[in-house]
This record gives structure tokens, sequence and C-alpha cells, in this order.
DNA sequence: GTCTATACGACGATAGAC
DNA sequence: GTCTATCGTCGTATAGAC
């Protein structure tokens, strides 16, 4: 029942501090070099007492994506969907331990076997409705070429914030966060003629 | 120095070999759980037999994305390097398992001490400059808003790529080569009004 | 140069004691 | 709930046969 101080606050605790110490390893050595051992030995436990909260490795990195996409939420909770996505790819570059993880995970989870694929597809579809429940009220309000499909464009800036999310870990230059202004400015933004 | 009959010749034919025996295992179990002994054993070689010929498995993989490449350009070489995009888009739903390993890979070679590192830095400036001069040509001949910026527009066409080929092992019912379309279109294709 | 046999350390995971 | 012990598999290095 209570959540603070009930039977399982021991354990809901220790979760959330192996999380966090699974977070400062992932930033610092990515994800491909990021062993269970290593994670258990930053969390003080053997491999076994660790898995013993999230069952196999993967799970657990899994959990540490769903704490960062609730994170996001609360530090970017703009009224516009796409805002935040933009502000999301801005901050992106500080935190590039875990861009590789969410990139490299959310491409081999891909596999239907794969323990993660269920969370990356119930996240898309999440984020495809909120995008293009986004995309709808811009044409509303007039700032967006009305001619423009939502789904489509949902679809579209999701795969622009994946891909440059991994074409950044590779000497770009450009600023993400600029890619999004400019693409939006060219989808029928307030500098159209008209 | 003769390449076909040379002192190399069954080296040369045996690498050709080992490549199209891992193409067929890639695009049966992906990338995620393909061995180098599984490798080893279509091939029909012990494991350090296929070793002697690729080094390790990350070399092995990205000889597997340079033979991809290389077919892609062969296939697709039109005049137009935008149109050869997205005809590659196009193409690539019939080989989910090179596209995953090429989603992965290219994700995880992020981190700067990746074997194949340089290869993906090269490979996108590379696209990132033929992309731009083609968004040039484009603009010249006006099928494309002069407003944009050529090099940020190429980069944003990767972004999309490599985006929509995560997005699309998650029940993406759109097709790739569709919305490169609808997003040529609204950059101020034949359809802008004028 | 081409290839096999053998071996090693690290990995993710499990079983069962405490 | 957490440990120790152990398992099977992984990638790969080495030695040496052909």
């Amino acid at each position: 029942m209570a959540t603070s101080r009930g039977p399982y606050a021991k354990g809901v605790a220790k979760r959330a501090e192996i999380l966090r110490a699974a977070l400062a390893v992932i930033a610092r050595h990515g994800y491909r070099k990021t062993s269970t051992r290593e994670l258990a030995a930053a969390a003080g436990l053997s491999e076994a007492g660790m898995l013993h909260y999230f069952g196999s490795k993967e799970k657990l990195f899994e959990a540490v994506l769903r704490a960062r996409d609730d994170a996001d939420r609360e530090r970017f909770d703009a009224a516009d969907p796409i805002d935040g996505l933009t502000a999301i790819a801005g901050h992106n570059r500080s935190v590039p331990g875990l861009v590789q993880l969410y990139s490299t995970f959310s491409a081999e989870a891909g596999d239907p076997e794969h323990p993660a694929h269920q969370f990356f597809v119930e996240r898309y579809a999440g984020l495809r409705e909120a995008l293009a429940t986004a995309v709808r009220a811009r044409q509303a309000a007039g700032t967006l070429d009305p001619a423009a499909d939502p789904e489509t464009i949902a679809t579209l800036l999701i795969a622009l914030s994946d891909g440059l999310q991994v074409q950044t870990q590779y000497e770009l230059d450009a600023d993400p966060a600029d890619l999004f202004g400019h693409l939006l400015d060219l989808l029928g933004g307030p500098t159209r003629d008209s």
C-alpha cells in the first residue's frame, strides 16, 4: 500500500539508488563497455544482488531510459511537445553517454524478441500521438502548413530527433536544436510568405 | 599485382565468400545474436580462420556495411543523390537484418574508441557533401526553397533516413519512401505556390 | 598465406546457502 | 534480500600444421 514506509520501501529506495549509480557509469562509459559487474560494483552490490532488482541487464537499461523520459518530461513539459522535443535535443548534448545508450538500445531492441521491444513500441506510439496533436494545433494557429499530414510530420520529427542523436556523435558541427528550428521554419512557420 | 590470378586470388575470393555467408546469417538473426562462432560455421571455417581475414568481429561488420554501401551505390546510382536516398529507403524494407546491423552498429560506434568510428565519420561527411550538392542543384532548378541552407538540409535528410530505419522496426505503418516525398514537397517542391 | 586446435579472461545469468 | 559459486557463451590471442 504505502510506498514510502510500507514493506517495499527499502526495495524501492535500493532500486532508485542502483539506477542513480548506473546513470553515472553510463554517462562516463557510454553503453558499449558497461558490464553488469561494473554496474554492481558502482552500486555496492554483487551482480546477483543487483539482478535481484532488475532481472536482467536489458531490463535495467530499460529502467534507465524510463527514468530519463520521466526526467525529460519534468524538465521540459512545454505546452507544445514540439518545443519540448527541440529543448531535449539541445539538452542531450550534455549527456552523451545517455544518448549513446538510447541510440544503441533502441536500434538493437528492434528485434521483436528483444525484452525491451514492447517498451519502444509503446514509446513511439505515444510520441507520435502527442506530436501529431501538436502539429494540428500549430496548423489551427496558422504557424504550420495546413497541407502537411499531422501523423506524417510527427513520424518525421521523431526520425529527425533519433537520427540527429546518432549523427551528433560523428563530428557534426551543427546544433540539433537549430536544425529543428530551421525545419519548422521551412514547414510553414511565421516566416512563410503570405 | 594481379588480383584475379595473382598469389592473393584465393584470399580475395575467400573474403567475398565469408562476407556473403555473413550477410545471410545477419539477414536471418539480425545483429544482436550473431556470434563469430556462428559466422565462422556459416562460412565453413574455424573462428581463427575467419579472423585471419578480418581481424575482429567489428572489422568484419564494417566490411559488411561497406559492401552494402557499394551494392546500394550500384543499384541506385541515380543522377540525384536525394532520389537515391529515397530509393534506398524503400529497398531497405526487404532487408531488415541489414538495417538492424546498420542502426545498431552506427549507434555503438559513436564512441570515438570504437574501431569503426572513423568509418562512420568519413561516411557521414561524404554523404553530407553529396546531398548538399544535390540540394543546391534543386535550388538552381527551382524545385527546392532557396531559403534553405544546403548543408542543413543534407544533415536533416541523413538524420531522417537513419531515424526512419530505427522507427520502421516498431510497427510503423507509413512507407519511408513516402515520407521522403512528403518532406521534399513541403520543402518547396513543384507543388509549392508561386 | 591459409587454417586448425587449444586456451583464456570477461561476460550475463542461475542455483542455492544464509 | 543478498551472497558465493558456478555455468555456458562470448570475442580473441597464440602456436604451429599445412
